[in-house]
RNA sequence: GGACCCGUAGCUUAAUUGGAUAGAGCAUCUGACUACGGAUCAGAAGGUUGGGGGUUCGACUCCCUUCGGGUCCA
């Protein structure tokens, strides 16, 4: 970082004095060298050939040789077209290398709230909320090792027509049925209502159309479906009854997301509830009627005109004064602020919601709150099968505590068929094949850009070998083996050395960009960025290990040196997979 | 009707935010000291970046248009 401002303003200097030309060093861009060619950093000349008033290659020429001269760390250059591929000297490595301190050291970045997983209580948890948990965790670990503090809440949708669905279902045909009853986890139970009730009201539509009803009244005139909305009606009117009902399943839904979260490895620090949430927001519709910016139309309801920003009239509460979703949002916004005081607050949502999330920051900036510019919608694109969509009504999905016990069993016999469950006490196995099983999946659903939607095939179990989870993993424990057999070494001594081969310079490059990429990671709340430095650093290190001996070499000076190579290589690695989310097992 | 997202090798994907010869993994093929742990390493092959136009020293990236997949708003 030092020389990167010091070659700039190296470059600002060559300028001035070759061509007399004023440049600000702040603007100049040095980026690292792409690996094809030599060189630590790359100067890209061609836009100012018309201060050199020369070709781009001798203008790179040029530069390069003043800051050959006038910096000492520049050992040489090379210029191909009017790229300026500047080169370090090993010796600058090796002297920060041996100043090295692990971690990072920014603090007291700011207060942030990451909102994520956000379930319904009406059916357990689903490919696309592992998706979601998965971001939310990783984003929240990233953003606490850059520094800041991170408040990580879950909104419950733990209301509404859909869980009134499986209440009804459960009353009518579930015969008392509960947790206990039938060893189901709560939330499966709850699910399997909901599903059944969505079978059985499907049959009346059949049954109604069947007699001549056409199938909009059909869908509106089913005697479940009308019961489920004088259930919800009941529900917001306090009905004792209903409430009783409400709170037990509800009760069991959280038993089994309980278990769900803990083996995904995700936690919260603050639960919101939309049945308290959804009465919230109207105190602000009423400031912005009276700011202007909003209006009513003849019913009475009250709209926000965003043409002006290139979308549309928004409604933001009905004509009989009820609330819509946005309302809600509005007031909830409000409520988290007030509470936490976050200069960033970032939304873990689904991209179907991308519409709804810029016209919601968009009122509450006109609103006049401050704050909204902190806001943030994380989206990130739906999960596919090769059949398609996944739909929970039909059962079509696949839920997330089977998809984790199957990654659980494909590390298993993966780990059995190389032979490598010796020694291991049956407890120690579980350990392990749960950290590779979700290791390799946690590392699978990260690694791809969050906008993308992304195919899952469950009948091709994911990668155990590659650019996987168990691949780091793998390089890490590879290390951890190294230290048992080195136990009469003395891993901390000091080394001197003078120079480095190329896989022992690259790997020092490596491990010295941990800080720069968490930020960047930070920065564009991307576990993407983690992963792909984490695969590059464990790449480097499996080829340095390919490359030399490390506790075979005779030299003790190489050997420590190396053997503090091994140690940092696998300490940043269990750094950076802690960001994940993921462990490290000792040996696998 | 309007708006947004996605399209890269057979498959899964990356590209330092406009930079170099589009980079990896899987699958396929070849090789690695009698393996400090072979879930590794080195290499080969695989591409008109959906199509067409434009902007410029330079386009996967920006603009226009078109095709395909998906989503949202009323």
């Amino acid at each position: 970082m030092q020389l990167e401002t010091y070659i700039k303003s190296g470059i600002a200097e060559a300028i001035a004095s070759l061509y007399g030309e004023t440049v600000d060093a702040e603007t100049l861009k040095l980026e690292s060298t792409n690996p094809d060619f030599k060189g630590d950093f790359t100067f890209v000349c061609f836009p100012y050939v018309r201060l050199s008033k020369k070709k781009p290659e001798d203008t790179a020429a040029e530069i390069g040789a003043f800051l050959k001269e006038s910096i000492q760390q520049v050992d040489g250059f090379n210029v191909v077209k009017g790229f300026l591929n500047i080169e370090i000297s090993d010796a600058y490595w090796l002297e920060r290398f041996a100043v090295h301190v692990l971690g990072i050291s920014r603090k007291n970045s700011g207060k942030v709230m990451v909102e994520y997983s956000s379930p319904n209580t009406n059916k357990p948890l689903h490919l696309g909320h592992i998706r979601n948990n998965l971001l939310g965790y990783s984003v929240s670990q990233i953003l606490a090792a850059s520094g800041y503090e991170v408040v990580k809440a879950n909104l419950i949708n733990d209301r509404g027509i859909h869980i009134c669905k499986s209440m009804l279902a459960w009353k009518h045909y579930g015969k008392g049925e509960t947790p206990e009853s039938s060893g189901m986890k709560g939330d499966h139970l709850v699910g399997k209502y909901y599903v059944e009730f969505d079978k059985q009201y499907k049959q009346q539509i059949a049954d109604l159309l069947a007699t001549g009803v056409d199938k909009e009244a059909a869908e509106k005139e089913a005697p479940l479906m009308k019961e489920a909305q004088e259930m919800l009606r009941q529900w917001e009117a306090g009905n004792d009854e209903v409430i009783t009902l409400w709170k037990m399943m509800n009760a069991w839904v959280y038993q089994g997301f309980d278990v769900t979260y803990k083996n995904l490895g995700v936690e919260f620090d603050k639960f919101y509830y939309e049945s308290n949430t959804y009465v919230l927001g109207k105190d602000l519709i009423e400031e912005g009627l009276s700011k202007g910016v909003f209006f009513k139309k003849a019913d009475n309801s009250v709209w926000i005109d965003l043409t002006d920003e290139g979308l549309d009239e928004k409604l933001v509460l009905r004509g009989d004064g009820t609330s819509v979703y946005i309302t809600q949002d509005i007031g909830t916004a409000q409520l988290k602020y007030d509470e936490y005081h976050c200069q960033k607050s970032i939304y873990v949502v689904g991209n179907e919601q991308d519409y709804h999330f810029k016209v919601l920051f968009l009122i509450l900036k006109k609103l006049g709150k401050e704050w909204s510019d902190g806001l943030h919608h994380l989206s990130y694109g739906m999960v596919d099968l090769p059949s398609g969509k996944m739909k929970s009504r039909e059962g079509t999905v696949v839920d997330a505590d089977d998809l984790m016990a199957d990654m659980i069993v494909a590390a298993r016999e993966k780990t059995e068929e190389l032979g490598k469950t010796d020694n291991l006490s049956d407890a120690e196995k579980t350990e392990l094949y749960t950290t590779l099983g979700l290791g390799a999946l946690k590392f699978f659903i990260l690694k791809v850009d969050p906008q993308k939607r992304m195919l899952f095939n469950p009948e091709e179990s994911i990668d155990l070998q590659g650019d996987t989870g168990p691949f780091v993993q793998y390089t890490y424990a590879r290390i951890q083996s190294m230290f048992r057999a080195a136990q009469n070494e003395d891993v901390n001594a000091k080394f001197t050395i003078e120079s480095g081969r190329e896989s022992e310079i690259n790997l020092i490059k490596k491990l010295l960009d941990y800080e720069a990429e968490v930020l960047k990671a930070a920065s564009t709340y991307s576990p993407a960025i983690i992963i792909a430095y984490a695969l590059q650093l464990a790449k480097a290190f499996n080829r340095l290990y390919n490359d030399v001996s490390i506790l075979k070499e005779s030299n003790v000076e190489l050997r420590r040196f190396r053997l503090k190579l091994a140690g940092d290589t696998a300490a940043t690695i269990k750094q950076c997979l802690s960001l994940i989310g993921m462990q490290c097992p000792e040996r696998m």
